[in-house]
RNA sequence: GUGAAUGUAGCUCAGUCGGUUAGAGCGCCAGACUGUGGCUCUGGAGGCCGCGGGUUCGAGACCCGUCAUUCACCCCA
C-alpha cells in the first residue's frame, strides 16, 4: 500500500491511454470546427454563486455535489461541476452578445462533482460540450443534436438512440406544473422521501426518480409534451421533422426532464444501446445512467432560453449539450473501436463553405448537403436564424467562407445548387451531387 | 505580499468650471437591394458612468471606502 493514493473518484491516465485521449480530442476539435464552432476555455473554478444561481438550490448539484472552498482572500469558489454556466458567464463578460449571432462555442475539460463513484462516474471527469447562443429556431436544436450524433458516428458508434422530449416554456409550464401537482396531491404519501421533497420544491424533477413505486405512479401522470402551448408544440414538431429528414432515429421520452427553470422546450439524451432495442420505453424501467448495464447515457442537452437572462444579460436563446468523455472512451473500448482521430491528415484544410438557404424545405436540404461537405473535410456552416439571403451572405463573408452555396425553391425544383466563389464572384449552377467536385475544381485554381 | 495608476456602450475613447435629455468611431442588428457578400448610405438596439457611502440645490466629474483591472517590485509554474 503506497503512502498516498489518488483521491477517490479521480483517475491517473497513463501513457498508453493518453494516446487514445489525444486521438479522441483531435477528433472532437476537428469535428466541432467543421460545424463552425470556436473553442472556448474558461476557468476551472468560478464564484460559487454562479452555479447555485444557474443550477438552482434544489438541484442535486448544488445540494450535495459541489466542491466549494474559500480562497485566502475569503472568496467563495467552486470547482466547476458543469460547463454551461461558465460559458454563459464568459459570453456576457466578453461582450459576445455584440458579436455576430449566433455565437457557437465548444469546450473540453475537467468537471468536478462530489458523487458516489461507480462505473462511468467520477468525481473528476472530462466533459466535451457545445453551446449555441442567439438562435431561437428549431434548426439550432437540430444542429446541436446532429453535432453530437455525428461525433459518435465519426468515432464508429452506430447503436445509438436519441431520447427526445419537450418541457415547455414559461408560457405553458405553470399550467402543466399545476396539473402535475394536482395529480400527485392525493398520492404524496406513496412517494419516496426524496420525491416528497421534490414535490414541494420542484415537481418536474419527480421524473428523475429511480424508485420503482414512484415510477409506477409517474406512468399515469400528465406529461409535459402533451401540455405544450402552440409555440412550443410547433417548435417540438419542427425539431422532430428536422431530425427525421436527416435520417436520425429518435424516441419520444416523455419522462425526460430538466428540472431547472432556465431550461425550456427541447431536452434530449443520446444513449448507447448495444442491444439495439430502440429504447422507446416511455417512462418505463429506470435508466442506467452510468452504464454498467446495457444502456449508457453518453450525452445530454437541451434548450436553455432563460439562462443568459438569469445571469443578468438580455433575454437570449441558447441550446447545447454536454458529453462525458470517459464514458465515450469506455464505450468505444467496449466496441473494440479506436477514436479515429484526425491525426492531421484529413484536417479541415478543404476550406469554409457557407450553405445559404431560402425556405424551410431548403433549410433541411442545406443541412444534408453540409453534412456531406463536412465528411469531405470542409467546414460547412448553415444559417440557424432563418435570415434573409442577404444576411446569410454577410454572415458567410464574416465567417471567412470561400464559397457560398445557395439553395432555394428554384434549385430544389431543378435538383441543383448554386455555387458562388466569394473571391472571384463567379457563380455556377451544378447538379446537387456534383457540388463536391465543383468545390474541388475551385480549390485547385 | 508591497507600491502606483486606471475603471463611462461589446471594443477604443470623448465628456469643458460640478449644471438640464451622457456622446463619437468601430462592432452588432435591420433596411436601401422583396434571391446575392465586401463598398456606400440610412435607421435601430445597446449605459445600475465598477459598487457603496459622503459633500452639494445639483455628482460621470469632488471626498472616503470597497471591488476589479493594468503596470512595477517580490515570488513563481
Amino acid at each position: 500500500m503506497p503512502a498516498y493514493q489518488r483521491p477517490r473518484g479521480t483517475q491517473d491516465v497513463l501513457p498508453e491511454a493518453t494516446a487514445k485521449w489525444r486521438r479522441l480530442e483531435a477528433l472532437i476539435a476537428g469535428h466541432s470546427a467543421s460545424f463552425g464552432y470556436g473553442e472556448i476555455r474558461t476557468p476551472i473554478f468560478e464564484e460559487s454563486d454562479l452555479y447555485t444561481r444557474t443550477s438552482g438550490v434544489s438541484s442535486d448539484i448544488v445540494r450535495k455535489e459541489m466542491y466549494t472552498f474559500k480562497d485566502r482572500g475569503g472568496r467563495l469558489l467552486t470547482l466547476r461541476p458543469e460547463g454551461t454556466a461558465g460559458v454563459g458567464r464568459a459570453y456576457l463578460e466578453n461582450g459576445l452578445p455584440s458579436a455576430p449571432q449566433p455565437v457557437k462555442l465548444w469546450y473540453l475539460g475537467p468537471m468536478f462533482r462530489y458523487d458516489r463513484p461507480q462505473a462511468g462516474r467520477f468525481r473528476q471527469h472530462t466533459q466535451y460540450g457545445i453551446e449555441v447562443f442567439g438562435a431561437a429556431s428549431p434548426l439550432a436544436d437540430v444542429e446541436v443534436i446532429l453535432v453530437a450524433h455525428e461525433l459518435f458516428a465519426a468515432a464508429g458508434l452506430t447503436r445509438l438512440v436519441i431520447r427526445l422530449n419537450s418541457i415547455g416554456c414559461p408560457a405553458c409550464r405553470p399550467a402543466y406544473r399545476a396539473k402535475l401537482v394536482s395529480y400527485f396531491e392525493g398520492r404524496v404519501g406513496d412517494l419516496c422521501e426524496d420525491c416528497q421533497d421534490r414535490f414541494r420544491e420542484n415537481p418536474l424533477r419527480l421524473f428523475d426518480c429511480k424508485n420503482e413505486r414512484c415510477r409506477a405512479l409517474l406512468l399515469g401522470a400528465p406529461m409535459s409534451a402533451d401540455n405544450l402551448c402552440p409555440e412550443c408544440r410547433s417548435h417540438f414538431a419542427r425539431v422532430k421533422e428536422g431530425l427525421g429528414s436527416l435520417g436520425l432515429r429518435y424516441a419520444d421520452d416523455p419522462g425526460l426532464v430538466r428540472g431547472l427553470d432556465y431550461y425550456s422546450r427541447t431536452v434530449f439524451e443520446i444513449v448507447y444501446d448495444p442491444a439495439g432495442t430502440g429504447g422507446n420505453e416511455a417512462g418505463g424501467a429506470a435508466k442506467d445512467e452510468a452504464g454498467g448495464g446495457s444502456h449508457r447515457v453518453l450525452c445530454g442537452g437541451g434548450r436553455y432560453d432563460g439562462l443568459v437572462e438569469e445571469l443578468g444579460g438580455a433575454p437570449t436563446p441558447g441550446v447545447g449539450f454536454g458529453l462525458g468523455v470517459e464514458r465515450l472512451l469506455a464505450t468505444l473500448e467496449a466496441e473494440g473501436l479506436e477514436a479515429a482521430g484526425e491525426g492531421g491528415t484529413t484536417g479541415l484544410s478543404a476550406g469554409v463553405v457557407y450553405v445559404a438557404t431560402v425556405g424551410p424545405a431548403a433549410e433541411i436540404a442545406g443541412f444534408g448537403l453540409a453534412r456531406r461537405l463536412r465528411r469531405a473535410g470542409f467546414v460547412a456552416i448553415c444559417d440557424l436564424l432563418g435570415r434573409s439571403l442577404r444576411s446569410q451572405f454577410k454572415a458567410g463573408d464574416r465567417a471567412g467562407a470561400r464559397w457560398m452555396l445557395i439553395i432555394g425553391d428554384e434549385e430544389l425544383a431543378a435538383g441543383v445548387v448554386a455555387v458562388r466563389d466569394l473571391a472571384s464572384g463567379k457563380q455556377t449552377s451544378v447538379p446537387a451531387d456534383e457540388v463536391l467536385a465543383e468545390l474541388g475544381r475551385g480549390a485547385q485554381s
